[in-house]
DNA sequence: GTGTAAATAACATTATAGTGTGATTTATGA
DNA sequence: TCATAAATCACACTATAATGTTATTTACAC
């Protein structure tokens, strides 16, 4: 629930490149069970598992000052 | 040495707040010892942790397709 | 509708993040 | 210089992320 945001756009992403959750996993060097959740807004993922999966789907993590 | 970009966000962040490690570490609802990690850039810190953290700091995370 | 691949799900195990405690070191102000 | 607070660090314990395996369900091409 709490972190459905994420997890979609990570969806997203991986939809518009058009790879399955395995290949993706794969590539990352994640699981697919980890990817699965993380997609879903279950569990808690850590920052080294969004990291990798950035890089692969060619995006970037970041932490900024929110702007009013 | 993976994470100190984002450690040092929060560092700053904090500084310019003008709040201990302690202090945010309490706001936050995390112990003192992973804030400490984490601005080291040491450890592998939670979605769930750099989300505390990024709302007492008035931040945001985003994950967001990298342009060139 | 049958076969195949992809996604969803449960579950036990392993690795490790997060915590609490206490000690040491580094600022900092009186 | 002395006292106090903040930051750094080690370490053992607990909670849980991440994995691997297997099974079930859903989607999709033929």
């Amino acid at each position: 629930m709490l972190f459905t945001h994420l997890g979609e756009a990570i969806k997203d992403r991986r939809k518009e490149l058009n790879i399955t959750q395995h290949h993706l996993a794969e590539l990352s060097g994640i699981s697919v069970n980890t990817l699965y959740k993380l997609e879903r807004g279950q569990g808690n993922p850590s920052l080294e598992v969004l990291n990798k999966l950035a890089e692969v789907l060619g995006m970037e993590l970041k932490l900024e000052v929110k702007k009013n």
